[in-house]
DNA sequence: GTTAACGTTCCA
DNA sequence: TGGAACGTTAAC
């Protein structure tokens, strides 16, 4: 079959094979270059490369200014080189581009000249994509045949052809992978132990899933339905969920949103870890079991039984959401909707499954759903149709699935909602009478985490999203990755605790660029000592052309805590040289701190000297009476916690508040602890 | 023609 | 294996 492709890449195959030069400087690349397949791909024809959607959050944001590729633009002062979008600004539906047209008609998609939805999905542009061809369905005249629409992209699926031949569904996702892959579902692999199942991780990936149409399910509109819907036992209520991250509702219903014919659920920031699922792991061995129960079965079942019975399923599933959630009663309908949208998700996800409707829509916005019509597999002029691949048979697993993942959903969002001891359910009233969840920043100026025995890419896509001013990980398992992924999206950022987690994970902060930041809390971090307090301090390694940036990476840090770590003198004099806006520092437990310390910090030449207003050396046992004399020379210092020093007494306290007295009153609040007066 | 940036290649 | 480089595509 002929290919849709613009004249100037009749010559990517030959290109194609040509070698590059090993070592840079490379010769001129052909054409091929960008858009070269990959030779492990079964291609009969060349990718399209796909452009910006305009339309997702990320496509409307301004350029951060901040991130890596920001600094590399000429406009931000850097060399250009690296030639990629704003970190913020990754499109996440990336669309075929407007000149691609159909490689049989060779016209353009035509779904928005038609009314039905069924000729909609006929007459769209759909890229395969194992072998890329773009191709209106209706053009293929396959009507035995099955292709399976994929998800994850606007127009892409796997056509029939492809299907037929039974090609490898390795290669499933279409261009624009690329994005997905730095979301943060690919980063759940990082915390979870390796030796665990596959079918563990495509329960984690359903537990994901789920969240994820539960929170895309409201966006979309509803199609009421006329046909009997078996009644499907309501399941367990959810804890409301967190606040959307996108308005509720599409300004404009897509119709071409229930035309999906698979179902993922996949979320921009699951798309990676799910579409991997296979290999991945997880953490939670009663999904572990409950897969494999479900996949067990489900390999015994008819074909035909587990059609029918799948679809009656899907419909039980959208008639709860559909009987409670109507537009014009949308009292909850969040809830609802999002409930029924998980169970859906979570059989088809757990069953590694699906072939539900799909959104073709390419507004982001609109994203997968759990709904839609399978009333357009069920009319409508003969089309190809959607393949059915063996589902989860068993009724009664998929309830205990369902509650499964309610539980940990639940558990997920209150981490979040209730960590920031917010309320889980305020949302705002439209006229419509129609709530809206948002990330309103305003709202989410802080996030705690703190003591979340769990990171997982739902948390971390929701953090980003509400882009915090704080953000508190103290005693979390994050890894490096993740922080370093967080970090990189959080160009705002001011205050960052990671309070006990791993140096491991604390490194991030060595690599990546938190420019505002102004807090940072590393007390007991296991590992951190004064080594790696010289990479935490020292200027990016980075010296190549255009990374001009040598200054310490936390010199806007004015409030420090080093609690708990077993730092020396190397590390204070770093501090003294490299945080000219110190004015908080906390050393308490600090074993090594000791009267020398102090005189580095006060010493004159220092910015600390000057900087420093509040210091808390409590149980530092080596700190004497003495420091009390060095800190006379601090000309902002407010508050000294000597509190629980062995070696410091009273009497020397009551004497530097004697000899203060003159200039700056202190007081003594507690025992070893003085204030400044106001 | 210019600009943005996608997707591949290659290096550390 | 992740990230930088870069040729080329897509939009304007």
């Amino acid at each position: 079959m002929a290919l849709s492709l613009s004249g100037d890449e009749e010559e990517y195959d030959s290109e194609g094979e040509q070698q590059r030069a090993a070592n840079r400087p490379k010769p001129k690349a052909g054409p091929s270059a960008a858009v070269k397949l990959p030779s492990n791909r079964s291609a009969s024809g060349a990718r399209r490369r796909r452009t910006r959607c305009r339309k997702c959050e990320a496509c409307l944001r301004t350029e951060c200014g901040e991130c890596h590729f920001c600094k590399d633009m000429k406009k931000f002062g850097g060399p250009g080189r690296m030639k990629q979008s704003c970190i913020m600004r990754q499109c996440i539906a990336p669309v075929l581009p407007h000149t691609a047209v159909c490689v049989v008609c060779k016209e353009a998609g035509k779904e928005d000249t038609l009314e039905d939805e069924d000729d909609k999905f006929n007459f769209m542009l759909m890229e395969c994509s194992i072998c890329n061809e773009i191709v209106h369905p209706n053009c293929l005249k396959v009507s035995d045949a099955s292709g399976v629409v994929n998800d994850e992209l606007p127009n892409c699926w796997e056509c029939p052809k492809c299907n037929h031949a039974g090609k490898s569904g390795k290669q499933k996702r279409g261009p624009g992978f690329k994005y997905a892959s730095n979301l943060p579902g690919s980063l759940l692999r990082e915390q979870k132990p390796a030796k665990e199942d596959a079918a563990d991780a495509t329960a984690a990936t359903a537990a994901a899933t789920a969240v994820s149409a539960a929170r895309r399910r409201p966006e979309r509109d509803e199609t009421p339905r006329s046909r009997g819907e078996d009644p499907q036992p309501r399941p367990q209520p959810l804890a409301p969920l967190l606040p959307l991250p996108l308005p509720l509702l599409s300004p404009r219903p897509r119709p071409e949103d229930k035309l999906r014919k698979k179902r993922k659920l996949f979320d921009d920031d699951e798309e990676e870890e799910l579409s991997g699922r296979k290999k991945e792991k997880c953490d939670e061995p009663y999904f572990s079991k409950l897969l494999h129960q479900i996949k067990t079965e489900e390999e015994d079942q008819d074909a035909d039984e587990e059609e029918d019975g799948d679809e009656g399923r899907e419909r039980r599933f959208r008639s709860g959401a559909e009987t409670n959630g109507s537009l014009g009663d949308e009292a909850e309908p969040d809830d609802k909707d999002s409930r029924s949208a998980l169970l859906h998700a979570c059989v088809r996800a757990a069953a590694a499954v699906g072939d539900s409707d799909q959104s073709l829509c390419s507004s982001p916005r609109a994203g997968p759903s759990s709904e839609a019509g399978s009333e357009t597999q069920e009319r409508g002029p003969p089309r190809p149709k959607a393949r059915r691949k063996r589902r989860l048979a068993n009724r009664e697993l998929s309830r205990e699935l369902s509650r499964a993942l309610n539980s940990e959903i639940q558990e997920t969002e209150n981490c979040l909602a209730n960590e920031n001891r917010q309320p889980l359910k305020v949302e705002p009233e439209t006229e419509n009478g129609e709530t809206h969840r948002c990330c309103d920043k305003r709202l989410w100026t802080k996030i705690d985490l703190n003591r979340c025995t769990s990171i997982t890419p739902l948390m971390l896509s929701g953090i980003i999203r509400r882009q915090p001013l704080a953000l508190d990980l103290s005693w979390t398992n994050i890894s490096k990755k993740q922080l370093s992924w967080l970090i990189n999206r959080l160009p705002g950022l001011r205050v960052l605790r990671l309070s006990g987690c791993s140096w491991a994970a604390v490194s991030a902060l060595c690599t990546s660029s938190c420019p505002l930041l102004c807090s940072l809390d590393v007390q007991w971090v296991e590992g951190l000592k004064d080594a790696q307090m010289r990479d935490l301090l020292s200027p990016p390694t980075d010296n190549r052309p255009g990374q001009l940036d040598n200054r310490c990476k936390l010199r806007n840090v004015r409030d420090l805590r080093l609690a708990g770590l077993d730092i020396t003198d190397t590390s204070l004099r770093l501090i003294c040289r490299q945080m000219a806006s110190l004015s908080t520092l906390d050393l308490s437990y600090c074993n090594h701190i000791n009267d020398q310390s102090v005189n580095l910090l006060t010493a004159a030449g220092t910015t600390t000297r000057d900087s420093l207003m509040d210091i808390n050396l409590s149980v530092c046992n080596r700190v004497t009476d003495h420091s009390l004399t060095f800190f006379k020379r601090c000309g902002s210092i407010c508050q000294i916690d000597l509190r629980f020093c062995k070696q410091v007494t009273r009497t020397a306290c009551e004497r530097f508040i004697a000899e203060m007295s003159v200039s700056v009153p202190f007081r003594l609040t507690e025992d070893k602890l003085l204030q400044k007066t106001c």
